[in-house]
DNA sequence: ACGTTGCTCCTACAAGTGTAGTAGATATCA
DNA sequence: TGATATCTACTACACTTGTAGGAGCAACGT
């Protein structure tokens, strides 16, 4: 299993050591929100999952408390994330694009921005 | 609940409805690829719980089996689909786009198309 | 009218997810 | 060093999702 599938609860907690780097579970936890805080032990409880998948690993210890950091890089978990959705699309992201745009979440800033993206990239690849 | 979350299997319901039309059970099941097609009662089973979350409808009887109609639109859907995503990244589109460009999966011709649908679009709304 | 086939309705169950309590080990402070 | 605060490890439990079996009724062909 390379890549995780990471629940909602799961990815929150990700965020919160890809944020802010290696943490313990109570600072984990504090990241939340205040408003809808899980308590400790459910987030300890994430923790030992993603533990469980890989997805995160013990790096040390300060006084009891274990300290913990990301295994895997927010951009592959986007990645992954996005891949699950394409695939209710049949693999193609034309259908998505439209329903951005369609929806007005996209605007011709941001279509535009993304066309400088791709000839930068296609430079940066082609010329060897 | 105005638009539920439909699950992978339920949404594979949806898409033979959407794409046959209103159908039986038998009919939904045999829509699935040959290969790796539940059972006839799992797909009952996801039929009777799309009918709870008011996703589908029973529209008519033939002899004995009840006909279903999808009762939410693909489009409603797909966006319910595509907004989940987004939320995991703030509600903003833009990293969603940069993914699919960097991973090679939106060409400079999908982001052109989406150009003139925009264009297209605006021009349909501003005047008035 | 009867058997065979097909459909409905109900029930079950394992894995995954969100949520959290408890017991016992460990630090820390006075 | 004893009390108090913290953590860990384990356990529990309800709900969701995927998967399907079984009992019984209905329809169709002969």
């Amino acid at each position: 299993m390379a890549l995780p599938r990471l629940t909602k609860l799961e990815l929150q907690v990700m965020e919160a050591l890809w944020s802010r780097g290696a943490s313990s579970v109570r600072e984990i936890q504090e990241a939340f929100p205040e408003k809808d805080r899980p308590a400790y032990t459910t987030v300890q409880t994430m923790v030992y999952r993603l533990e469980g998948k890989k997805a995160i690993r013990r790096l040390k210890k300060i006084g009891n408390a274990h300290i913990f950091e990301a295994a895997i890089s927010r951009n592959a978990a986007q990645r992954r994330l996005i891949d699950d959705l394409l695939s209710f699309f049949g693999g193609s992201p034309q259908p998505v694009v439209a329903h951005l745009v369609e929806t007005g979440k996209l605007t011709l800033d941001d279509v535009q921005e993304a066309e400088q993206l791709i000839r930068k990239l296609s430079k940066k690849e082609k010329p060897r």
